[in-house]
DNA sequence: ACGTTATATGCACCTTGTTGCATAGTCAAA
DNA sequence: TTTGACTATGCAACAAGGTGCATATAACGT
């Protein structure tokens, strides 16, 4: 459900080719929503059937032609109706506890490396976070619409990576004392 | 992937009826793996065909008869070689960071019940979570593997639902001022 | 000339998850 | 006596996501 809406997100703030959209979805939507270029441009010809949004093919030189896609009014509608259609927190799962409850049961040792490894990738994500709120949001949340909104979204997953991180940093010092 | 070994756990923990399963999908496993009961009954089948698990057929007195499954050595030595390979952390996919990103651009309004609604469910998870504690680990994580790793488990789903509700203030405050 | 990187777009197949529907027995309450 | 709740098990259709593979242009270095 929420792919094509993230696309329209990323297409109403600007025009963009599914590459483009990749490169998005790699970098600034990715933080809260992933998705293999497969995936975009098995939508982009879906949202066009919907008509939610239009395409163009555009000629460059020194590359090949690429196809920019712009989110159309239809689009627009259809964003503001799902922002306003109640959605519950994504359902929970999460295969690292599986592994701790198994673990419970055959032992612990294959799992501390699994933990390590979780919480190298959480830690790297937060001190890009981190670095991201002191290039951009030393001054605090600003004070217009679209920074705070932008703020928001990087306060989530700092607090998300955060949590984790204190996570294993708990279970390696509880599952290694015993 | 890990639905099976979800269910691996569970069957390793005791055997189980599918209508268990279901059952504990909807409380201890289900804290950290949703599963509908479509999805169990579907799964079973291919553990029992990877004789992963094995099945007999149990008569009831005022019930309808049960199919109960076990964990079999198989199935034991499939979940220890899971629990040793190595898996990343599941993908990040929040539509609710979709939305305040749409909200950015589209207004806010809209988003703020949302907000409040997954305010109400974190909060109902996290009182919950904490009653738990309250009743099982009162005196601290314990000393032995296994009441170690119910803790880990419990605490990862605390620190979750607690940075949430910190999200949900924070942006609902940030987003009303305005 | 030859491989590498970046741009740009896709298909096929398979697994996983969701939605809606279906069946059937037992028990207790209304 | 019917209605609803609980036990118990599934199927069909579809949507979403993952894995692997395929293709083409053009710049850049070696």
């Amino acid at each position: 459900m929420s792919l094509k809406h993230a696309m329209l997100v990323s297409l109403a703030e600007r025009p963009a080719s599914g590459y483009d959209l990749v490169r998005r979805f790699d970098r600034s939507v990715g933080y809260f929503w992933r998705a293999s270029h497969q995936q975009i441009y098995r939508e982009l010809p879906k949202l066009e059937a919907a008509e939610w949004v239009s395409a163009e093919a555009v000629a460059q030189t020194g590359k090949p032609d690429k196809r920019v896609y712009a989110i159309t009014t239809q689009g627009r509608d259809a964003l503001e109706a799902w922002l306003a259609r109640p959605v519950g927190p994504e359902p929970v799962r999460e295969s690292l506890m599986v592994k701790v409850r198994g673990a419970a049961l055959l032992g612990v040792d294959s799992v501390l490396d699994e933990i390590r490894r979780h919480r190298q990738v959480h830690a790297d994500k937060l001190s890009l976070f981190r670095q991201i709120e002191q290039e951009d949001f030393a001054q605090g949340p600003g004070d217009n619409r679209k920074t705070r909104c932008r703020y928001l979204a990087l306060r989530s997953g700092l607090l998300y990576h955060e949590s984790w991180v204190t996570w294993c940093d708990e279970a390696l010092a509880l599952l290694m004392e015993a």
